[in-house]
DNA sequence: GAAATCACATAACAGCCGTTATGTTGTCAT
DNA sequence: ATGACAACATAACGGCTGTTATGTGATTTC
């Protein structure tokens, strides 16, 4: 385990936030398995008599990791769906776009939480909590899109339910294979060629991605 | 933890396949981390010292269990996509079938395993091998359909991954509120209505589970 | 009927876990 | 200079873990 210690003043005083920061870290890269205390405190360089100092348990903590995820790995698709200024195509290519860039959104973040909520009843009904308000985000978007009410539920399940499974099965593609195959997700879930086959891939990223980059 | 002693015949050694099954029992109702083997001998009536007569460790049950996943909950599908007298869209409907009847298919089970492969490699690994054989059998279904091999590839990964999304919410739905949707995901996987809304919903139980039950 | 072997049970080991009690710094106010 | 307090470190507790060594009762073999 790397001390990160060094990264951090060592002059300042080990914040809460420091050590849901390192709790994360492990978690998204070990797993909730590896959340134990010592493993933790070794991450930041200190004991587990600091933790005491400023937590009065574990599960003091990992109610703070938990709301950490709910909150920071919202950000991006809440950006997108309550932008007032989007039609909903725009929202669909601004979903897309959290998707495919991943530097708003850690999709393994969401990977462990998921993992975690097996076997955790506190972090399932969170996990539950957010899972339903992105669905319900994208079949507002697909409701507005024209398809109805049950129509659009479906199919925003397939979508979310697409996009976690594509995550947790840890597929190495790079950005422009997937660019590649957004033209047929476009056929699927949108039910048309609004982003077509026919279209070539500097056109498609462009679309998504806008002007320059 | 029920000990299901009553249950086998106590005049009769345990056998390997004993463990297997109290194994997988703990996995899909706790989940990996209750895979201990204090906790899977008492679910025997049994102790620690019986488990390493049969095993040398546990690791070595462990693999059988990982076995047993792999050919136990593959049969239901195997069996629809290995039929030659089915035509594509009879595969279709075997595939909705199985999923909706989850009597040979234990999506619990296929849950647990899922999770476990986060901090598993060896799970991570035979899960992989499976998940590419499910996608594959179904991507030959879709180009059977009639869908180009990308668009089939598509279409394959996003109705494998909404299934295994699906199971892994939790989502409790009556039988018939599942057949309910059946049409809508028929319009958006198909892209046709084989299945419409316009039918009534015996007609679809029927489609899908044949004329009697 | 005695010996051998099977099929376990019992007990102990080291290692990890969350938690607590106590010890030890450095900084600051007086 | 000294007491006070903040911010930890250290050490130990009981409980759980996989594993091993040893004990034990029933069944089989001769």
């Amino acid at each position: 385990m790397n001390k990160i210690g060094d990264e951090l003043n060592k002059n300042k005083a080990l914040e809460k936030s420091d050590w849901v920061i390192a709790a994360r870290a492990i978690l998204i890269s070990v797993g909730h398995s590896g959340l134990s205390l010592r493993r933790i405190s070794s991450h930041l360089g200190a004991t587990t008599g600091a933790f005491y100092w400023l937590f009065s348990n574990l599960e003091d903590l990992l109610n703070d990791l938990r709301d950490d995820w709910a909150r920071e790995n919202s950000i991006a698709f809440d950006r997108v769906f309550n932008d007032a200024s989007l039609d909903s195509y725009a929202k669909y290519l601004g979903y897309v776009r959290v998707l495919l860039s991943e530097d708003d959104y850690n999709p393994q973040y969401d990977n462990a939480i998921r993992d975690w909520a097996y076997s955790s009843e506190p972090t399932a009904q969170i996990l539950r909590t957010i899972d339903a308000k992105r669905i319900n985000q994208l079949a507002d978007m697909f409701k507005e899109i024209g398809f109805d009410q049950r129509s659009a539920r479906v199919r925003a399940r397939v979508t979310y339910f697409h996009q976690s499974g594509y995550y947790r099965m840890g597929i190495n593609e790079t950005l422009e294979e997937r660019l590649v195959d957004i033209p047929y997700y476009s056929e699927i879930l949108l039910g048309n060629n609004f982003i077509s086959p026919d279209h070539d891939l500097e056109e498609i990223r462009r679309r998504i991605f806008g002007e320059k980059s």
